[in-house]
DNA sequence: AATGAATGAGATTTCATTCAT
DNA sequence: TATGAATGAAATCTCATTCAT
């Protein structure tokens, strides 16, 4: 690659950089052309030679989070064979990405589809490829047979994707980290909550 | 009350009413002035005879939210003494107040208080004293001994109230109901998920 | 009436009009909500108090030019009985409204309905109201037998109309009198142009 | 030629005719360079080293067709020595290259030169230069006396050209033919449509 | 001969808000 | 108690054009 092409290159990507960190704190709405503008050292109009619309430039951040994310996932939790475990370092992912405000995954914690109504589709469409990973996670799990009615898989997957997700709107960096977060969500669930002998409700 | 107090309490309700099911659609940045003018068939300007500004009005509504799920809690959790059952009703109670009883919750779901900066403090207060409920429940939970290391009532308080709050952003009426999705919470708590020989992680 | 009555009237006639002059002299591409908005003492935004749109306003200035060119044409038009007479004064008429341009009437000429395709249906319904009262006076022309083939009434109609229309792109004051210009185009139509005896083509 | 020469010929004559279909369906005003860049297969820059500026491309389409206006008139024009028929031959030649042939000549209706004021002065001499024959036309036709004040010749000529431009607005390929509308306006010309004994009027 | 990137001005429109009545 | 009219700032986006490569 040459300088040119490097450095060409870079204009977009510094672009989507200011973007990201400003989608990350300021949400969709809260954020302006303007400011990224700004933020990325262009004027306003020049945004729109690289993304038609700012619906599309969210969509390419969104986008990228999204790829980042799953391929931390993918990596961390290919180092490990224990399905809770796997589990447990996979929330533990998604918890530090929260964490980390100006990035990009920063961006889809931060921005529903619904506030982007243009490309909500595709939005959807980026999250669920991440949390298809989740779902074949707690899919994999192998459950100990309920004392009571059957347990629903499904609202066990929900359950651990809004604890989770949930995260962003408490978690402050100083207090529990991230794994010890992700510890004990899996704690909570692998181990009885409630005392043995009055386990008829 | 005279007819004519009752007659402006109506407009009054209505307005925020009508600000209640935009915020809650909408979010905060996602809703105008001039939409909730017209969906309560009032103009603009007139809001302001009511609320100074557009945060306050947005704060009206999210405290008439946590008056109204704070009341049914108290209600309901009162007719029960377990504390495994009385936590079910509590989640019972948010789930379905915030997808289907009233749009006031489900803007204390949807709209964070750092987006209403000038009322984030009081936003967050309201908000605490609904969270104080569900935390006074959760530390009277009785709580098996942990296998591994101590037990962080403050995550799985968290956790708790996440996977709950979340439940809004995935229910469709007609699949299972808040009582049962509540039921599967608990369930996953206070049984045990893991197979037992397997205990040891 | 009242006097507030009156001049909040005067506010929306003002910048009706200033629209009016500016669309007829500028087009509709030509001229900016900015320039109405200085040309009418007002801010750009507050136009839109008025009108929803760029479109809809210039849609406001078109009706009223329709309704002005209509009722002018049917004053004049109903003080003769005579049918070509009566086809004479309606395009004296048509064509005094080119030279107009600071007018309502002057839009009608200058802008297309499809350079506005937001409202060019409304457009073209307003300019039919027009065109029809053109269509009834060639209608009701007593013609001559044609030598050839039969006359075709409704080429006839549209050939009036836009010799008549296009005057506004010849049409200088200080030259021929738009009366003039209409006895004219009736005298080359009443009268034989072709030397007799060479009838036979 | 060399097939390089000929290449950047075509290139040139593709961002012609983009301009051309663009201008003649949309105005000036209304057509982008983005818009005629994207149907030329070039991006907006490009079309820079072929014409100056935007103004300078309009004037470049607009002569383009006058060209072919003229030519063909004059081709056809030349096979007929009868004074009326020629002009028949004229205005069928007009309104069937304006609305069936060539986007360029639909430009030369479509864009009144004080639209462009760059050029405005050289739009109006190319349109001269074909109105010109029209003009020669209609001063040879042998007309008869008439029968109230004298025959305007200009305004003649302007009936003729306006209704023979006019019919851009109105032509719908399929109902009455281009020769046959030609043959009309002649024929409503030629004979007296006025029946005769009212002929003192 | 053309591209990729950007400019700078200006377009339409939306927003929360104000205020005399 | 509310309206009608307007404000002023800022939003998203489009435009013709430039220029190094």
């Amino acid at each position: 690659m040459t300088a040119v092409a490097k450095r060409s290159n870079n204009r977009n990507e510094a672009l989507l950089d200011a973007a990201s960190s400003l989608f990350a704190s300021g949400g969709y709405g809260g954020t302006s052309m303007r400011n990224i503008a700004k933020a990325s050292g262009m004027l306003p109009g020049s945004i729109y030679y690289h993304y038609p619309s700012k619906a599309d430039l969210l969509y390419a951040v969104y986008a990228r989070g999204v790829d980042m994310i799953c391929e931390r996932h993918d990596r961390m939790v290919a180092a490990c064979n224990d399905a809770w475990k796997r589990l447990e370092i996979a929330l533990a992912n998604h918890i530090l990405t929260v964490t980390e405000t100006s990035d990009d995954v920063g961006v889809m914690n931060r921005v529903l589809p619904d506030q982007v109504p243009e490309r909500s589709t595709d939005l959807i469409a980026q999250r669920d490829r991440y949390e298809q990973r989740i779902r074949e996670l707690v899919d994999a799990l192998p459950l100990a047979p309920s004392g009571g009615p059957a347990h629903d898989r499904r609202i066990l997957r929900l359950m651990i994707i809004g604890a989770t997700s949930w995260t962003q709107t408490w978690y402050r960096s100083g207090h529990t980290r991230p794994e010890a977060i992700a510890a004990q969500f899996c704690a909570f669930l692998k181990q009885p909550l409630q005392i043995q002998q009055s386990i008829q409700q």
